[in-house]
DNA sequence: CATCAATTGCAACACTGTTGCAAAACAAAC
DNA sequence: GTTTGTTTTGCAACAGTGTTGCAATTGATG
């Protein structure tokens, strides 16, 4: 555990974030788990530890610095995800930064999946698409199994 | 509008719709655009008329009807869209239930894209995918012209 | 007209997210 | 170690969205 938060704390200073407890525990949190967190599951698992607007300040922060970023689910829910470690089906060095969301219906988990290609589709006449996001529902590896 | 007013209560009555003020009114706002509505949008639209809970209730109720559906944007924003007339690029009857939606970087209308098709997209061993939703966001056909 | 069900408006509440400000923590210099 | 100035945090307050319960109104039907 002490080996781990000494590279939580490397992955901070790298970003130029000063270290400091609950930066180190939500990041720790993050790469924990496989999927996305909402700021209410961050929250309650850091109870009582710490005031509800630092947690969305640092996530903002951590979002503006490239360590996780934004999904907003198809209930309305924002979640975030990191980049490394667990928050994608492939290691950082592969993260890319479109790639398709999916959610399993049963968990409600949202997972990152990283080693699929997104399609490339035609819009009609007059329309300039610049980003396609693609999000995909169905059953995880875990629940499915 | 008169007109317009008794093909709205026919679709209402349709849909085994009592055809109330709010109702006709709300159906009518649909009809009469080609991008979806937020309910903020409906509530600004019909300022002063009705109460904020009856129109969550009456787009609730439509939702479930069938006359429209949701849309959450990737803001977080939930919009709302009607399937036939302006709703969609294309009219009632090839109405797509999964469809594209396009969201404008300049005017923020959410436009669906009926017309053209949804890709196939394969996910890694193990998920179970049901359904895929895309969204796209650039330039609409009235803002880059 | 009387009755019963559907609809609406109002009050209240929970949840999410933001802002301003004062207190606390921290780093750097002396 | 103490002082100084910046960064970070917690607290209070607020705005926006969406929901629920209840009472009053409306509307359909006999």
């Amino acid at each position: 555990m002490a080996e781990e938060f000494n590279e939580i704390i490397a992955v901070l200073k790298a970003q130029h974030i000063r270290p400091t407890k609950i930066r180190e525990e939500i990041l720790n949190l993050f790469f924990d788990v496989n999927h996305a967190l909402s700021h209410s599951d961050i929250f309650l698992k850091l109870k009582n530890k710490f005031d509800r607007v630092t947690i969305y300040r640092t996530l903002e922060m951590f979002g503006n610095k490239g360590l996780i970023h934004k999904i907003v689910d198809n209930s309305g829910v924002t979640k975030y995800a990191s980049h490394g470690h667990g928050g994608c089906d492939v290691n950082f060095k592969h993260h890319k930064t479109n790639h398709i969301h999916f959610k399993c219906k049963q968990c409600g988990n949202i997972y990152c999946l990283c080693s699929i290609e997104v399609p490339k589709v035609d819009v009609p006449a007059g329309y300039e698409m610049q980003v396609l996001n693609l999000s995909a529902e169905g059953i995880c590896k875990i629940c499915s199994s």
